[in-house]
RNA sequence: GGGUGUAUAGCUCAGUUGGGAGAGCAUCUGCCUUACAAGCAGGAGGUCCCAGGUUCAAGUCCUGGUGCGCCCACCA
């Protein structure tokens, strides 16, 4: 196999002797992200390649207003390790990247726009070419921090959700349902956005909890009166009825006479509903069908008249004609208390909705809205997850997806607005929701209605990664449309991740401004360390309260990788590479033995979906064992005969753990790994993810860790400095030279230890080390000592003394109960013995 | 009101099927030991929310309570 490679710099080991200098003492990320990123795309990496078994991924688009935020990088993040994973591990892998239309949200930011620029009375087509232009530097502007992320996305099948292809699967799933008859024009009340004068659907209102007025009025009944409590006085005129509980005594012999609404006198029946509640307010309710989702209902159950009193702005139209509903409001009460008819006032907290988009409060108006029949679609998308055709995770999501499909209502799919897919029948003005559009994602991005290579051959897809926040809109969706075109499940995982929040548990918002901007982290410590910030911290399913240390220990993790790799480099620049298999001796076995449960913990780990676990099992192996230990050690032999060995163990454990890596750190893991160049490959990211390969006896080195680490210790405590000491050990140990060197000291094998040492216990054993020393400071660091190993035995020789315990508990259990003990009772006599001598 | 999640070191959080309490940050002490001060070494710091229960054994399982969080519905 011969690559055309156009790398980015001289490539081979020949570099350091030449250019070493240039390798600067810390890693500087901007130098080299964007090259690699270049270099990746420019060789076509990305695009699905080989004869494996396919893995695709499509990403959740997001919407061309705004900026990518900390939420998105999580996101996309979490996707790439996985492709990038199963890119390196011989799958053909494809992750498709996009964008979506978001009508309602770049319609207004585009109005907004025109507005400031000064520009009025736009026709449709001019907005359509300035929204257009605006999704041309928008979404630019998404993908390219893409790009800065590291995101190893297929961009030759880059798709929008208004694309022409688009609109095909779009109009295709219309007819669809049009001639299934699950779709219907209506009369009904909907929730309306006075901000963007449009409908909205159920799962666009969000209902928050405002405090304000409530007022008794009495209409008047023939020679007595009814007094009602409403919030919402100027929509007396468009009163169809006054409503009392039926067993509600006070009204009973009320019930069929008519009541007449002040002002403007017009006689309404009174009728009686049980939606109405006694002890709330007066009891007695003003019925307005045209403005109030429930009044709506009892007006269906009655018969009743449906009076619309606004205009399309939102001014009265029937009395007070041409104010706005604040001025309104005023007058009808200035009235109303002249007339005598205001009885009461007083302050209520109670839920209003509001526009999820614009924050501002909802009117219900009854309009014709066109809606689709959703139980029909729920069927099929309930029994997929409860069969486990399509897997959920954290499972806890299943039971909110399923109340959700169990209470499902038809969905408003209507939109009065411009940029969006234009209902596909003659005469029609109106655009489609945007998520019915989105709902189509994972097939319409691979061709569908039509029938391609792609869609043959990706779909369904393997796994869609989101936030918990768009399971309704969006992820349901899916399901439900992708069963009805295809009768197939367009992903079989979902994966649902937790929310970025700031440090003080607040969610991420513009308005807040505690959204910290991606580009500025990635400028200030690079895309690896943000990458690694947020998959090291996101436990899969709770929220994640970003901190900027975070990323500072991603930085200084990569920072650590860079040294690992100038110190190997500066050994290695006249050094032959192969593969270690002979010779290896105890510290090799070890290393190379903790390698390989690390690849193992890794692949278990992502495979199962917890990247945190995966990446902080190699961030672990890396620096707390191949850095503080290996790499310590075998400096000791760089100048001896095995220096070959030990250079080939370092090239082989630092090549592997790059790519471990790679998934969460593309960029740095392929900066060094082109420059330790061992492999035939031209880049890392299709190099093989690493399994067990060289299968060996592993060492255990606790022993000589927790000696290295005694006399650390004791040489601390007694400032002894880094003077040569002696130690005294009961045992002799095999790497006693090794030993020796490691911690200047020398060893002696003794019966009992001398009485002019300062005695350390071990988990396993004793030891102890000859220099001066304060007697008085030694007598009491063993008394506490001495104090602390009686209560741990005591706690373990009660357990023994049980005899349920010895009965019931397993052997292997009972046993270690029993080596403990005989520990914890050798530590006390030496403990014991070696006070007596120094008292 | 219905549903659901969470509570472990000063902070943010890990803790697999029950079996000798962990990481990072912060903090204290000593080191520029030639790969790395973005580093190295050594420490200190915990009533695992509360109360019961199951078990030889509970941070882990069960019941109840409390605090915090989220989702859905909604009162004129």
């Amino acid at each position: 196999m011969c690559f055309n490679k156009e790398l980015p710099f001289s490539r081979g080991r020949s570099f350091f002797v030449r250019e070493r200098k240039l390798i600067s003492k810390r890693y500087v990320p901007k130098e080299i992200e964007d090259k690699w990123y270049s270099y990746w795309v420019k060789n076509q990496l990305f695009l699905p390649r080989g004869e494996g078994t396919k893995f695709s991924i499509a990403v959740p688009p997001p919407n061309v207003t705004g900026i990518l935020h900390i939420g998105h990088c999580l996101n996309s993040s979490i996707q790439d390790v996985f492709i990038r994973f199963k890119r390196m591990d011989g799958y053909n892998v494809l992750w498709i990247p996009g964008l979506d239309h978001a009508g309602i949200s770049t319609q207004q930011k585009v109005l907004q726009k025109l507005e400031n620029d000064g520009v009025k009375d736009i026709t449709r087509d001019e907005f359509l070419s300035e929204a257009w232009s605006w999704k041309e530097k928008f979404g630019d502007k998404i993908l390219s921090q893409f790009r800065k992320l590291g995101l190893s996305l297929d961009w030759s099948r880059e798709r929008f959700t208004l694309d022409d292809n688009y609109k095909e699967a779009v109009k295709e799933f219309f007819r669809k349902l049009y001639e299934d008859n699950l779709i219907y024009k209506g009369e009904y009340i909907v929730n309306w956005s006075t901000a963007y004068s449009t409908a909205l659907s159920d799962d666009e209102v969000d209902y928050k909890d405002v405090k304000r007025g409530m007022w008794d009025i009495a209409y008047k009944v023939e020679d007595t009166e009814i007094i009602i409590s409403t919030t919402r006085p100027e929509t007396m005129f468009g009163d169809t009825a006054v409503a009392v509980n039926p067993e509600d005594e006070r009204y009973a012999d009320l019930i069929g006479k008519h009541a007449t609404i002040p002002i403007i006198n017009r006689n309404i029946p009174i009728i009686a509903d049980s939606y109405v509640k006694k002890d709330f307010g007066t009891g007695a309710l003003k019925v307005t069908p045209a403005h109030d989702p429930n009044d709506f209902e009892i007006g269906k159950r009655h018969n009743l008249d449906i009076i619309n009193i606004f205009d399309k702005d939102f001014r009265l139209n029937v009395a007070y004609e041409g104010l706005g509903i604040e001025d309104a409001r005023k007058r009808v009460l200035e009235e109303l208390k002249s007339l005598g008819a205001l009885r009461g006032f007083k302050e209520v907290v109670s839920p209003v909705g509001h526009c999820s988009k614009s924050g501002r409060p909802i009117e219900s108006v009854v309009s014709r809205q066109w809606f689709v029949k959703m139980k029909p679609l729920a069927k099929k998308a309930l029994e997929a997850v409860k069969s486990g055709e399509i897997e959920m995770y954290p499972e806890h999501w299943k039971k909110i997806y399923y109340h959700w499909l169990e209470n499902i209502k038809d969905w408003c799919i209507s939109r009065q607005l411009w940029w969006g897919h234009k209902i596909p029948l003659e005469g029609e003005e109106d655009v489609l929701d945007t998520w019915f559009s989105s709902a189509l994602w994972p097939f319409a991005i691979l061709g569908w209605p039509r029938k391609t290579e792609d869609l043959d051959r990706y779909f369904p897809t393997d796994m869609v990664i989101t936030g918990g926040d768009i399971i309704f809109f969006w992820v349901a969706r899916m399901i439900m449309s992708s069963y009805y075109c295809l009768d197939k499940k367009p992903f079989s995982k979902v994966l649902f991740h937790g929310i970025v929040r700031d440090e003080d548990g607040k969610k991420m918002s513009k308005s807040l401004g505690n959204s910290p901007d991606p580009l500025d982290i990635i400028e200030k410590y690079g895309a690896d360390a943000l990458r690694f910030a947020l998959i090291y911290n996101n436990n899969m399913g709770n929220d994640l309260l970003y901190s900027e240390s975070w990323v500072e220990l991603g930085r200084n993790f990569c920072n650590k990788l860079w040294n690992t790799f100038r110190f190997i480099s500066m050994n290695t620049e006249e050094h032959s590479y192969s593969e270690p298999s002979s010779n290896l001796d105890m510290f090799d076995k070890w290393i190379i033995g903790e390698l390989n449960s690390t690849i193992s913990s890794v692949r278990h780990n992502i495979e199962k979906g917890n990247l945190d676990i995966a990446l902080k099992a190699i961030f672990n192996f890396f620096w707390g064992e191949f850095a503080d230990w290996y790499i310590e050690i075998s400096k000791l032999d760089l100048k001896s005969e095995k220096r070959g060995v030990k250079l080939d163990v370092l090239v082989y454990t630092l090549n592997n753990c790059l790519k471990l890596l790679h998934p969460f750190l593309p960029f740095i893991t392929e900066e060094i790994y082109q420059h330790l160049n061992i492999e035939d490959k031209e880049s890392i990211s299709i190099s093989a993810f690493p399994s067990v390969e060289i299968e060996l006896e592993s060492y255990d080195m606790n022993i000589f860790k927790e000696i290295v680490k005694g006399i650390r210790s004791v040489r601390k405590d007694f400032n002894i400095g880094k003077d040569r000491v002696t130690v005294e050990l009961k045992i002799d140990i095999d790497f006693r030279e090794y030993l020796e060197k490691f911690t200047n000291s020398q060893i002696i094998v003794v019966k009992n230890f001398s009485e002019s040492s300062i005695l350390k216990t071990l988990e396993n054993m004793e030891i102890a080390i000859v220099a001066n020393f304060d007697r008085e400071k030694e007598i009491d660091r063993l008394e506490s000592e001495l104090k602390k190993e009686t209560k741990a035995f005591e706690k373990v020789d009660t357990k023994l003394k049980d005899k349920t315990f010895i009965a019931k508990a397993p052997d292997h259990i009972v046993e270690r109960e029993q080596r403990i003990l005989e520990e914890y009772s050798e530590k006390i006599d030496e403990i014991t013995r070696k006070l007596g001598l120094l008292k």
